[in-house]
RNA sequence: GGAGAGAUGGCUGAGUGGUCGAAAGCACCGGUCUUGAAAACCGGCAGGGCGCUUAGUCGCCCUCGAGAGUUCGAAUCUCUCUCUCUCCGCCA
């Protein structure tokens, strides 16, 4: 959520970065509503202070005895105070629609962000590793898996549905040992405090981060209650802070947090419809920051290097781009993608999404700090990113490391969690 | 699921219709004292919003879990909701 007192002195601003973002939204109404608001708030007040006025003459009257006094001043004010709740009721009813404007505005981009219309006009900015050769035709992760027998994607379909999988022996091994790995490099070497959160959370949580209301679609809802399963990590674990004033000295904070996701894929139809890159169910293991707003901008080139390690670790080719005004998410400033190389598919495919949210996440949370004991406090800035999708992570391993008699080498660093195995056959 | 109790500032906790945004204690911050620290003493210390000819050690307004109601006036009375705790039952 944007600030409604910077959105009306900066207008243009405003408007400017929602056209640069590919969005047509006319912001004409809610400065109009806004000016409503501080009129019809002048007005309350004023009759406000007559009020309290007149009810201390009261008290005088009640303590003197006075009763004559008493009530003609009763029957007067009787009035006047339903008038001031006439009032307050308008002045609800216009709050609640700049909040309905304000919830549906995204963030502004930050201004290293390059102009652009879809994922075409991201820019490249790093690439590591190299291609792995293949003396054959690299296979798809879903043949490999299927001839494996640790992938299983037809009886995933008749207990659940489309988009499930089912894991078998080595392969829920291998998703076991990818989650453990990554939690241990976070938490040992990178200094993250590692939660396990509710998997379900309420309206409130999901309004906070930013996938309510605009992108209720997207979630799952368990009927009959306030619960939506999390579409990442990053709602309940954002949200740990809400409501709260953090003393800046602990930022920044570092959290890291394997969960399950859940997503309806709504409007992905026909999208990666074959093998695991697109589930309703998946894991992934998440970063989450909480900084202060000066030097959020390095906490974000340090989440994105703590997610690259991964992929470094397990020697994966990868690139990583600047997502571009149009492609990026609603609550983002700027959002870096890792992209890993699966050569069964012969593409780079998203394995990470790090971004800073600036105060946006935290605004709406209501997230704060305070730079010393004296100080207002101020809303901090939430960065997040996935350290990484795991299911996407095995994809890469089973493609990247395939050989040609149909078997999968384990990459050295995941042996140890695997029993010491070298290779899955 | 059954029965009961409760929700007040960072924390503990007083407050049952007006002078209460709120006692007291703890924590925290500043000061006096001290070679330094502790103790003691003094002072400060909730969040949000609006205004301004003086942008301030400024003025005003709101907020005692949330919402609605009674009343001239609600932390205090009534109703609804949410959450927490205790006991019993059930259960991974």
């Amino acid at each position: 959520m944007l600030d409604l007192k910077k959105v009306c002195s900066n207008i243009e601003v405003v408007q400017e970065s929602l056209k640069k973002r590919g969005q047509d939204i006319d912001i004409s109404e809610l400065i109009s509503l806004s000016e409503k608001r501080r009129e019809l708030i002048v007005k309350i007040q004023g009759a406000r202070t007559e009020l309290n006025r007149i009810n201390d003459e009261i008290k005088i009257a009640v303590s003197k005895k006075d009763n004559s006094l008493l009530e003609s001043r009763r029957s007067e004010l009787k009035n006047f105070s339903q008038n001031i709740k006439d009032m307050e009721k308008e002045l609800d009813k216009i709050e609640t629609e700049i909040s309905n404007h304000l919830m549906y505005i995204p963030n502004i981009p930050h201004f290293s962000v390059p102009l652009g219309k879809s994922s075409e006009d991201n820019q490249e900015i790093k690439r590591w590793g190299k291609k792995p050769e293949f003396s054959f035709e690299p296979k798809n992760h879903w043949d490999i898996g299927e001839r494996l027998g640790i992938l299983d994607f037809e009886r995933a379909t008749k207990i659940a549905g489309t988009r499930f999988a089912v894991l078998k022996g080595m392969g829920a091994r291998l998703e076991r040992a990818l989650i453990d790995f990554m939690l241990d490099v976070h938490t040992k070497e990178h200094g993250y405090t590692e939660i396990w959160p509710p998997l379900m959370v309420n309206t409130k949580a999901m309004t906070g981060t930013g996938q309510f209301p605009k992108f209720r679609e997207d979630a799952f809802h368990i009927e009959g209650t306030d619960y939506h399963l999390i579409p990442t990590a990053e709602v309940p674990v954002t949200n740990l802070h809400s409501d709260e004033i953090l003393d800046s000295s602990l930022l920044p904070v570092k959290y890291v947090s394997y969960t399950p996701c859940f997503r309806a894929e709504a409007g992905a139809a026909g999208k990666d419809t074959r093998g695991l890159i697109r589930q309703h169910q998946f894991n992934k293991v998440e970063l989450v920051k909480f900084a202060h707003p000066k030097n959020s901008y390095d906490e974000l080139e340090s989440l994105l290097s703590d997610a690259c390690s991964i992929l470094e670790k397990l020697n994966l080719h990868y690139r990583v781009v600047v997502l571009c005004t149009g492609d990026m998410g609603f609550s983002s400033a700027k959002t870096y993608d890792i992209e890993v190389w699966l050569p069964g598919q012969n593409t780079f495919r998203e394995i990470s999404s790090c971004s800073n949210f600036e105060d946006f996440q935290s605004r709406r949370a209501s997230i704060k700090f305070r730079e010393n004991p004296k100080s207002k406090p101020e809303f901090l800035h939430t960065l997040n990113g996935s350290g990484l999708a795991v299911g996407r992570t095995l994809v890469a391993v089973l493609e990247n490391y395939q050989n040609e008699d149909g078997s999968v080498t384990i990459p050295e660093v995941l042996r140890p969690y695997m029993g010491g195995r070298e290779i899955i056959s």
